[in-house]
DNA sequence: AAGCTCGTCAACCGCACCCCA
DNA sequence: GTGGGGTGCGGTTGACGAGCT
């Protein structure tokens, strides 16, 4: 019995011979592979056409490139499938010479592992909690919160500049419903392959603090290329805020600069807080908002057992492959 | 040495999408 | 508008090898 695809042909399955890779790859070299379904016939395999496009894709192409994953790719599936999740054909375009089937083995074996050892979800980027709060168009969140910005504010001293000549630069931010801070201290999730990264200003690369999948700041994009004061008028729970010039935010972006700054600037954070409790009691109606422009959209608010996830933060800074790739993708 | 478990990865399956008649 | 063929993609399977008991 032979596939779907090829009708009743007797084709052969499991694994290829020499000689067959052989064949397939002296017609495709001559002809082309024109009309995979006619490729086996033409190139006298008992295969079926679809397998043929498999083993020249996956293994048989030239421009593959063979052997283990480097840190760099690795770095960049993560930060990819960050963005787009399970589409390894999409991510496999950010990675010359690999295939998705390979992405995916290499995400499945290993990758997923790493990020589980490190009590990250591997699904969600986010930190493993036991305690999962879940909103969608169903459920009212308990509250919400609302970060203030201070544009004008300045970096520590002992934090390092970061270039901000940015192009299309936003900042969208969510944020999860809480109101009772002294409950929920501060705590962000740092490390090499996931959540907040602090990468090297020099680099010009601030792709980093995802906590949220890109749909989530749809919402947010009739804020992008509007001027700073309107840009911070963000809806509950989501935000989006342009720093063209320069921008030091306070809850969402802190993370980008390095675990200790909240230990810096603990009592801003009170002032925040105070800000969004505040907003939150007027607005948990407007939560539902967000939550429109997709009906299959999920918002999932991790809470840690003591402590909180407070932003769920995307801040893109230009210069980098990864923001278009973003907001591409929103 | 034999049997078992586990990890890796090539290959398959089924579905969705696109194009064209 | 619709149905069929072709293609692309993500999830899953299963063969195989390495390591362990």
């Amino acid at each position: 019995m032979g596939h779907h695809c090829c009708g009743k042909h007797k084709v052969k399955r499991g694994l290829w011979s020499p000689e067959e890779d052989e064949k397939l790859i002296k017609h495709l070299a001559t002809h082309g592979h024109g009309c995979w379904s006619s490729v086996p016939k033409l190139a006298g395999l008992q295969r079926c056409g679809k397998s043929c496009r498999l083993r020249w894709i996956n293994y048989l192409r030239p421009d593959l490139k063979r052997g283990s994953f480097t840190e760099q790719e690795e770095r960049t599936i993560i930060d990819v499938h960050r963005i787009l999740g399970n589409r390894w054909a999409q991510i496999a375009k950010h990675l010359p010479g690999r295939t998705d089937n390979e992405v995916k083995n290499f995400w499945n074996s290993c990758i997923k592992k790493k990020l589980l050892a490190q009590g990250l979800d591997p699904n969600t980027h986010n930190l493993l909690s036991s305690n999962q709060a879940k909103i969608n168009k169903n459920n009212k969140p308990i509250n919400s919160q609302h970060f203030t910005i201070d544009q004008n504010s300045s970096p520590p001293k002992d934090e390092p500049h970061i270039p901000l000549d940015l192009k299309a630069s936003i900042a969208a931010f969510t944020c999860i419903p809480n109101n009772e801070p002294h409950k929920y201290p501060l705590k962000f999730k740092y490390g090499p392959t996931g959540g907040y990264q602090y990468q090297n200003p020099s680099q010009n690369k601030l792709v980093t603090g995802f906590g949220t999948s890109c749909s989530s700041v749809e919402s947010t994009s009739n804020n992008l290329s509007s001027s700073p004061s309107s840009s911070l008028n963000p809806a509950p729970g989501l935000g989006a805020m342009n720093v063209e010039n320069s921008m030091w935010g306070t809850g969402a972006f802190e993370p980008l600069f390095g675990p200790d700054r909240f230990v810096h600037h603990q009592q801003q954070q009170q002032e925040m807080y105070k800000v969004n409790t505040e907003f939150c009691s007027n607005n948990v109606q407007n939560m539902e908002m967000v939550n429109t422009f997709d009906d299959s959209s999920d918002f999932d608010f991790d809470f840690g057992d003591d402590s909180a996830l407070l932003p769920f933060a995307a801040v893109y800074c230009d210069a980098n492959s990864m923001d278009q790739l973003a907001w591409d993708n929103c």
